[in-house]
DNA sequence: TTGAAAGCGCTAACAT
DNA sequence: ATGTTAGCGCTTTCAA
C-alpha cells in the first residue's frame, strides 16, 4: 500500500481540477451537479479522507474544543466532561482536555492547536494571566463558573445555596457550616456560599465556612484549624452542613463514619450537583441536582454560534434552574437532652 | 497587535536565515553557541511560538495521544484517564479523549489528527474494523484489555479474579456468582472470569454467571432473565458475588440495599479495581486492586518509546500485580438455619 | 462553472 | 556552521 491519496490525486481521476475538487469537498455552490458526481466518484474510489493538518494550516484553525477542567476524579467533572465531548463529537468537534492543575502550559496547549473553542468548567479563575492569553483569541464559554469575559452557562448557584441551607434551617437546625475547598473554588462555589449565608442571614444565623485541609486530620473552621471531632462533636458543635459540591460532601459523610458521627441523626448533609453516587442508597445524600445534560449542551451551542462568526454578538448569560433533592443525610437535629436517652 | 511572528519574522530579527533557526528551534546539533543565543534572544523578543499546525503539517504528525475510553462515569475509566493524561502531558503529549461508544468515527478523529499513538483503555475489542484501520498506522498499547496487536498494559487479571473467588470461597461460600456487563466487556473482563472459573473449578462449585440487563429490574443468570430478589433470595440463592468492575460491585451493593438483602451478612460482594468510592466507609467493598498510578505510567513509556523509533522492537505485554483489599462486604455465609434466628 | 497560482509556516535535504 | 530551496496538502482569490 502506497501513501495516502491527496485532492491531486482525486482531481486526477476526475480529469478536473484540484479547486474543483475543494470546492465539492467544502460543499461549495458554485459546482456543476455532474461534476460533483465525477468528484464523488473518484472520492469514493480512492477512498480519500481531506487531510486534516493541511486544511488546519491553511484556515490557521483546529476543529478541536478545548476542555479546562479539575481534576477528573470528582465525579461531576467526569460526567460533565463526558456530556460535552458527546455534544461537541455531534457537532463534527473534537475535545481535547486539559487539567487545570496544569495551569498556563495546559491552555498553551489548546491555543497552539488553535482550538475552535474552549470550555472552563468549574474553572477557578485564580490564574489571571488565563485570561489575556485567551481573550479576543478564541471563543470561550464558562460552565458551573463565571467570568466576566466570554459566554457564560450555570446553574443558579446562588438560588441553590440558599434552597440548600433554607432546607436544613427549616429542619431546625441552627448551627449550620458551609464546607468548600479552598483550593478548588470556582465562581459556581463562591456564588452558594453567597446563597448560604443569605439564608443563614435571613434566619439571623451565623455563618459559619469550614474549609478542607491538605490534612485529612484537621479542617479550617472560620480560619481556625480544628480536629474534626471537635467541629462535629461537643456542645458547639456543628449539627449541619452544605458542601458546595457532591463531592465534598461525601467526604463529610465519610468523616462522619470515621468518627462515629451518625448521619442524620447527629448530622445533616447537603450536597451539590447530584452526581450518580449520591443517588446510591448508602450514600443517600440530600443535594442540590443540576441539569447537567443542559449545561453540556447548551456551551456546546453557544461555542458553535461563537464559532460560526457571531463574533459581536453580546456576551450570553444562562442561567439554569437547580432542584433540591431531599434524601436521607438530612433531618432535624437530634435535641440535646435526648442524646444520651438514644446513647 | 499585528499577526502572530513567524520563524522568518525570527530569521530577520536574528540576522539569519529561517533554517538556522529552525534547527535552533528542534535542539539540532549543528549550531554556533554564539548563533544559538542570537537566536534565543529574538526569540524572546518577538514572543514566538512555533505554529504547531505548519509542523504538524510538514512532519504528517501530531504529538496527540488519542485515549479511547468507556464511559467516563465509571470511575475506574475517569481515574485511569487522568492519570494517562498526566503523563502524556509531562512527556509533551496531549490527549484527545474519545468514548468507545463512538465507534469508527471517533478513531477516525484520532487518525485523522494523525495522532502520535493511542491508548485503548478496557477496550472491548468488538469492533472488528478498528483493527485494520489502525493496525501498522499508529503506535497502540492496550491498557486493562488486549489485543494481539499492539502492545498490552494489564494487571494480572486472570490471577486476580482467581484471589477474589478465593477469597469468597475460603468464607464458606458455595453459591459464589461471577457479575459482569456484556455490552462492555473487554478482555480484562474475561480473564478476570476465567480466574473465577478456575477458582470454582478447583474447589468442585459451579460457576454461575450474573449479566446486568437494560433494565434494572432483571437480570440475567446462566442465559436466563430474572427477578434479582429470585436471584439473591430464597433456597437457591447466590450467598457471594465478584463482579469484574467496582462500578458492577457498588450497583449491586445497592441493588442488596433496594432488597433489603444485607452485605456481608446475607451477600457478601467483591469487586475489581479499587476506585475511590471503594474505599469509603459506607461502601466498604473488598475489592481486587489494580495499581492505577502503574498502569498509566506504563503504557505511556512504551507509546513514546514506540514514537521515537523502536517500531520493530517485539510486541510488549507487561503484566502488573494486583492486590486483594479486604474490607467490609464479605464474611462467612450465614448459615441457613441463622435466617430466622436473626430474623 | 472551472482552472491556475499563490500562499499557510514549517522541516529537511542539499548546497555552500 | 549557515543558507537555499523544495515541498507538506489544502484553501482561496483571481482569471478564463
Amino acid at each position: 500500500m502506497s501513501k495516502a491519496p491527496t485532492i491531486v490525486d482525486v482531481a486526477r481521476v476526475a480529469g478536473l481540477s484540484k479547486s474543483t475538487v475543494s470546492n465539492v469537498i467544502r460543499g461549495a455552490e458554485n459546482v456543476g451537479a455532474e461534476t460533483r458526481l465525477r468528484v464523488q466518484a473518484a472520492i469514493d474510489q480512492l477512498g480519500y479522507r481531506p487531510n486534516v493538518l493541511a486544511r488546519q494550516l491553511v484556515n490557521q484553525r483546529s476543529t478541536i474544543i478545548g476542555v479546562v477542567t479539575g481534576a477528573l476524579s470528582n465525579p461531576f467533572h467526569a460526567e460533565m466532561t463526558e456530556q460535552i465531548a458527546r455534544h461537541a463529537a455531534s457537532l463534527g468537534y473534537q475535545t481535547m482536555c486539559v487539567s487545570e492543575d496544569d495551569g498556563v502550559r495546559g491552555l498553551e496547549s489548546l491555543l497552539d492547536y488553535r482550538s475552535a473553542g474552549i470550555v472552563f468548567l468549574s474553572y477557578s479563575g485564580k490564574d489571571e494571566s488565563i485570561r489575556e492569553l485567551v481573550e479576543k483569541r478564541v471563543p470561550t464559554v464558562f460552565v458551573t463558573c463565571t467570568a466576566d469575559w466570554g459566554d457564560v452557562v450555570v446553574a443558579d448557584d446562588r438560588q441553590g445555596g440558599f434552597t440548600a441551607t433554607e432546607h436544613l434551617i427549616s429542619l431546625g437546625h441552627k448551627s449550620v457550616a458551609h464546607v468548600t475547598d479552598p483550593t478548588t473554588t470556582d465562581a459556581s462555589d463562591r456564588a452558594r456560599e453567597a446563597g448560604y449565608r443569605m439564608a443563614m442571614a435571613a434566619a439571623g444565623l451565623e455563618p459559619t465556612i469550614l474549609h478542607w485541609t491538605s490534612s485529612s486530620h484537621s479542617i479550617v473552621k472560620d480560619g481556625r484549624r480544628m480536629a474534626p471531632e471537635d467541629i462535629f462533636k461537643g456542645p458547639e458543635r456543628v449539627t449541619a452542613t452544605f458542601s458546595s459540591n457532591d463531592f465534598g460532601a461525601i467526604k463529610i459523610l465519610d468523616l462522619a463514619d470515621h468518627l462515629g458521627i451518625s448521619v442524620p441523626r447527629e448530622l445533616s448533609v447537603v450536597g451539590f450537583d447530584d452526581i450518580m453516587t449520591a443517588g446510591l442508597a448508602r450514600i443517600d445524600l440530600t443535594t442540590i441536582a443540576q441539569p447537567q445534560p443542559e449545561l453540556a449542551a447548551r456551551s456546546i451551542a453557544i461555542l458553535k454560534d461563537r464559532i460560526k462568526g457571531a463574533v459581536n454578538t453580546k456576551r450570553v448569560c444562562q442561567l439554569l434552574d437547580v432542584k433540591l433533592v431531599v434524601r436521607g443525610s438530612t433531618a432535624s437535629p437530634e435535641r440535646l437532652g435526648r442524646v444520651h436517652l438514644v446513647g
